[in-house]
DNA sequence: TGTACATCAGTGAACGCGCGTTCACTGATGTAC
DNA sequence: TGTACATCAGTGAACGCGCGTTCACTGATGTAC
């Protein structure tokens, strides 16, 4: 049909995020490509002029969506801390709210995505891993400015990787019973939530 | 072929624990009904004389797959302490170690399904949800018995309900890295290993 | 700047393949007498 | 207890369908002169 450069590339985006969003309501075996096609604006031929193959797709989806979810945390950590607010304590009462859980189709990526990455190839794992581990850095400087410097670095991200994974857990489990006993998915944000808090704060001294 | 009443129901249960192991490897939507069939033992036709449809069956791995979690644990709880053990740190040791974290085709049903079930029918994750109540109830008595009986029992279920989110986040986590970068998955079992052990050392009085 | 041509993103039909499901058939099991 | 027949788990071929992928074709974009 005739395309600038330019709007190849936007389009290459379009399917990207498109696919990004229906694998994660439907998992990746869970959509074909026409469909993925036909979501992003475009017909299903023309898929193979961006991507070699499905499963390149879903690798680069998995990096893409990581990539993103690191960049949010890190504006969260970098900005200013307002408010005297508590940043850890804040980024749990966002993570575990009922709108981070109901938006399955954004949101946190690893939480998205690590059933799923099991099963894709290297690639994907990669920067999978990756991702986490930048997750894991950029939290554990959280977990150091909460803790007023009195931890040193391996604890800190001992903390960092123990607190990440009762929070994606927690998601998980509560988006796994949201449809079909709403009451317990809210109990299990709401104990992950009261519990995580308790954690951050600092033992009466 | 003419089967006894009794083959045929063990033959249903032999095409319901080969579904199990293929659904926990590659996912459900990851293997097809002659698959499942041939890993039974039997030719791909006589699948609906067992079950209704792929999506029935699914339900049925999820329930009995939970149903035999529930047992493992009962069977923990209701075992007299020995060697004056402490029964939650031994189950965290078990829970997150590698032995469990590379068994996926086995091991704790939640982890296996928690991410698939979300997008199975009603029925699974009906299953599922009922499941993990039964789950939660006997953890919280382990709490409970772990506390020396000075938590009342709305806080041993909110531990109980975090403790259990922080093991499936890590066993998820961990699975998803493992073969990528097998150091980091490691890490992720080894920094809530210590950390669920602390938080599980009464505070010192 | 204007003209001629190569490039390549997008179209839509087609490919073989494996999916979930159906079906006519088999024959040992289980039942009725 | 022995015989005749109905049941129904298991077989294997077949069904339509949607999958991932390929391909000949189109035509605006971008380039060479």
């Amino acid at each position: 049909m005739g395309v600038s450069k330019q709007q190849a590339v936007e389009n290459r985006k379009a399917i990207l995020e498109a696919s990004e969003k229906l694998f994660r309501e439907h998992g990746i075996d869970g959509v074909g490509l026409s469909a993925l096609m036909k979501a992003a604006g475009f017909t299903q031929g023309g898929f193979y002029n961006h991507f070699q193959s499905k499963e390149a797709l879903a690798a680069a989806v998995v990096a893409s969506a990581m990539e993103k979810s690191y960049e949010d945390l890190k504006d969260e950590v970098e900005a200013p801390i307002k408010r005297g607010g508590d940043r850890l304590k804040r980024h749990v009462d966002f993570y575990l709210s009922d709108a981070h859980c109901g938006n399955i189709e954004r949101g946190c990526a690893v939480a998205g995505f690590s059933a799923d990455v099991r099963r894709l190839g290297h690639e994907a794992q990669t920067s999978f891993a990756g991702g986490l581990q930048t997750l894991f850095d950029t939290l554990a400087e959280l977990v150091v400015e909460q803790r007023g410097n009195d931890v040193d670095e391996k604890e800190a991200r001992r903390e960092a990787i123990a607190f990440y994974s009762e929070m994606v857990g927690a998601l998980i489990l509560s988006r796994a019973v949201g449809s079909a006993a709403p009451e317990l998915g809210e109990e299990i944000l709401k104990a992950n939530r009261e519990t995580l808090h308790k954690r951050l704060t600092p033992e009466p001294s």
